[in-house]
DNA sequence: AATCCCCGCAACCGCACAAAT
DNA sequence: GATTTGTGCGGTTGCGGGGAT
């Protein structure tokens, strides 16, 4: 079956978006809210397809957006999370308040990656770099004091975790909330429910409440869909 | 001052999935 | 059940700014 295209190409603008064009997505937005991408830029007047008005709303415009320098914590907060999700940046940015996926993820392309090799980490395994293959182990920093924690695991129960960790993360909240995991990392925060406390702030103090759109996605913030359950591909959530 | 090079980030692309038809 | 539509995700690209030469 063939997919139509998103958006009429030869009409719509591509690459930076112009301070006009930012300007009527935000007021589109304000008045009728988030949703129904494919037919907002119509409606917005904006010659842009539909993914790209999404892309630019939530990556940039979107005002519970934090922006600026990552801090210390949240850097050690994206490495736990990643040495657990793998690259599931979506996940790691609902439990980062302010900070979107795209962002998350070029920030780890262009600092953490280095940070982790010159503390001589694997950024991909999170293991030591050099260490024998055979022997596998689980490398944890220790956020708090600054020093690196080295836990060996059993291989079979590392490939467990990872594992589930691809498969539900409602099974890997289950996995590291019994011990002897969370006896090992009491200090992390794994509640990885994804719930952008900002978004809803953003529409209360916005008034942007009435969905006149009525997609089932639409009519939920984002957070609270996602909190459901996870589907068989881990990106997919639904109700 | 001009050019080159590197890096960071915004944006695009293709794909997968759920919901709707 | 098959197909279409709308949305979200991760990977990748390419532009622009800033430093080095």
């Amino acid at each position: 079956m063939g997919r139509s295209p998103c958006c009429e190409k030869a009409h719509t603008n591509k690459g930076a978006w112009t301070k006009e064009e930012d300007e009527r997505l935000i007021a589109y937005i304000r008045t009728h809210g988030e949703g129904c991408w494919r037919s907002l830029p119509k409606a917005a007047g904006l010659l842009r397809c539909g993914k790209s008005c999404r892309l630019r709303w939530i990556n940039y415009l979107r005002p519970d957006l934090k922006r600026g320098n990552f801090t210390e914590e949240e850097d050690e907060l994206i490495i736990k999370l990643h040495s657990l999700l793998g690259n599931k940046w979506s996940l790691i940015a609902g439990r980062l308040p302010g900070r979107t996926d795209n962002e998350i993820k070029n920030y780890w392309n262009t600092h953490i990656r280095r940070k982790l090799l010159s503390r001589g980490i694997d950024p991909t395994t999170h293991r030591p770099i050099n260490e024998p293959s055979t022997t596998q182990k689980v490398t944890t920093i220790s956020f708090a004091g600054g020093d690196h924690k080295t836990k060996d695991i059993e291989d079979q129960d590392y490939k467990m975790i990872n594992v589930k960790a691809e498969s539900g993360l409602s099974q890997v909240e289950d996995e590291i909330n019994s011990s002897p995991f969370r006896e090992q990392f009491p200090d992390l925060n794994l509640e990885l429910r994804i719930s952008p406390p900002s978004r809803q702030n953003y529409q209360q103090s916005h008034h942007v409440q009435d969905f006149k759109q009525s997609p089932t996605s639409m009519q939920q913030p984002i957070g609270q869909r996602q909190i459901l359950k996870w589907s068989s591909d881990p990106r997919r959530i639904s109700p």
